[in-house]
DNA sequence: AAATTTATTTGACAATGTCAACTATTTTGT
DNA sequence: ACAAAATAGTTGACATTGTCAAATAAATTT
């Protein structure tokens, strides 16, 4: 009797919500240890994913109210994770950008939720991760989730193990792609390790983008002169090239540059 | 490279949940228009799944703070939904236990959540339901769902079209099981007949026991005569049987017997 | 019988979210 | 070119939702 069979299936779906709200809460738990409600989370989140949006933006893929998101935004600037520039094209509005400290604070964000189900996935054996992957695509394929367009990277400050990636993955590509030896590799392992020493954090950067949880591109400014910033070490994994990460990482590096004074960039001068 | 595909699924993971929350979101939306919060709802939910609970079953079944659910609980109480009877064992504690209104509140709230999914599930093929319902379950089972060891089935005050359930399913059960024939389906239904028409609130009630969104058990309670009610049409599914639906009936019935005042309650006549 | 534990309630308050009015710009229609 | 309308964002007032700690009253333990 189909009818039957219907309303066994509601009540299926409807099993499965209750279960699966709970497990996203349990998952969510890492949250309500950050210094950051649900809701800003989610700003920062989306703001990550932008290299620049604007408030009516956010507003939108959010749905937030927009008195609500203006305090929220305003907060996150005090705390100094939030660049708001005023647009030139259209003086109502500000430009958004988290700031490195917004970045690395995401990044941390970012981390927990990543090690919560990371934990949850490395307590199942292999065989059950891939039914449980592909359980959830045919669920959103079915529910018909739209692929998430959205930019799908993130930049973040350096932090401990992206130096030993930056030199190793330098030391492979550039042997792969134009044949150079591990004296490459040294020189870049030399340049890494003066920048760590002697890194200025007023003038200095280091920015990494992250694909899907693996870094896949870098890039250094540092300083020459006074006057004069220096590009390094900029790279992006083949596998992500065309999305335009080295675009913002470059862009990224002009803004910083601008912010803290220096009127010009150089470009290593080994680049080839 | 065994790293990138535990990191690919992390991935996967993190989408299908910002996926599935905001699915969720839009199945709970119907929510929002009732006179519910969501943790009010919840509360009601877990209340008509219980004959009778106590605020701290409650409490460790729904993780919530003792101060707020005593608030909820109190207010619920003032409009009518819930009832509370000290508990003769423990003077500390009450019995909380769903009015007839609460009931009728709970299937409201009940239906609208249902016809949300049906309408989901309406939208998709039958090849698509099966997969979806299939993938669901997967999910469930390799995160390890417990099997919701809770009563299954709910109580709830008649609606439309429970009286011609309780003729057809007396007429199917009774014929099935002794071999009566149309007369009897007859019999039934002027004994239906008659309640409704002659229904008196104040004296009369008749429950609905409901499993899985389907009729499973009905029971009258119709006046005698000052004193006296008559218990009639006490019918439990052969597929129910066993889950205490029969003996919880005649509970809600006896309860509600003495309440409005009745000395005896005596069983239909004709039963066999 | 005193001390401790348990169940619930209450007051104070924090966090989160909503609504409507308001300012400053930009866009639209004429 | 200019008034009217629309848009972006901010602010004040307020409602809702949730948390914490102290208080009360009844049971249980010592």
């Amino acid at each position: 009797m189909a009818e039957t069979q219907l309303l066994q299936r509601i009540e299926d779906v409807r099993r499965f919500n209750r279960f699966y709200t709970r497990k996203i809460g349990l998952l969510q738990e890492g949250l309500l240890k950050s210094p950051f409600s649900l809701t800003e989370a989610r700003v920062i989140y989306e703001l990550a994913h932008h290299e620049q949006t604007t408030a009516t933006q956010l507003r939108q893929e959010l749905g937030l109210d927009a008195g609500y998101l203006s305090r929220i935004l305003s907060n996150l600037h005090k705390r100094g994770l939030l660049l708001k520039q005023t647009s030139v094209r259209d003086a109502r509005q500000s430009l958004l950008s988290l700031t490195e400290f917004g970045m690395k604070a995401f990044a941390e964000l970012n981390a927990a939720s990543h090690d919560e189900i990371e934990a949850m996935l490395n307590a199942l054996a292999e065989e059950a991760q891939q039914r449980l992957i592909a359980a959830m695509q045919t669920i959103s394929s079915v529910l018909g989730a739209q692929p998430e367009n959205k930019v799908s990277y993130i930049l973040r400050p350096h932090q401990s193990g992206d130096m030993g990636w930056v030199v190793q993955r330098h030391a492979v590509l550039y042997n792969r792609e134009y044949g150079w030896d591990e004296a490459f590799e040294a020189l870049v392992a030399e340049i890494v390790a003066r920048f760590i020493h002697n890194y200025d954090p007023k003038k200095e950067r280091c920015w990494i983008a992250e694909k899907d949880g693996r870094n896949v591109g870098s890039v250094f400014l540092v300083k020459k002169s006074d006057k004069t910033a220096q590009l390094r070490l900029l790279i992006v994994e083949p596998k992500a090239r065309g999305i335009g990460i080295g675009k913002r990482l470059v862009g990224e590096c002009m803004r910083f540059a601008r912010q803290v004074g220096y009127q010009k960039i150089v470009l290593w001068s080994n680049d080839i």
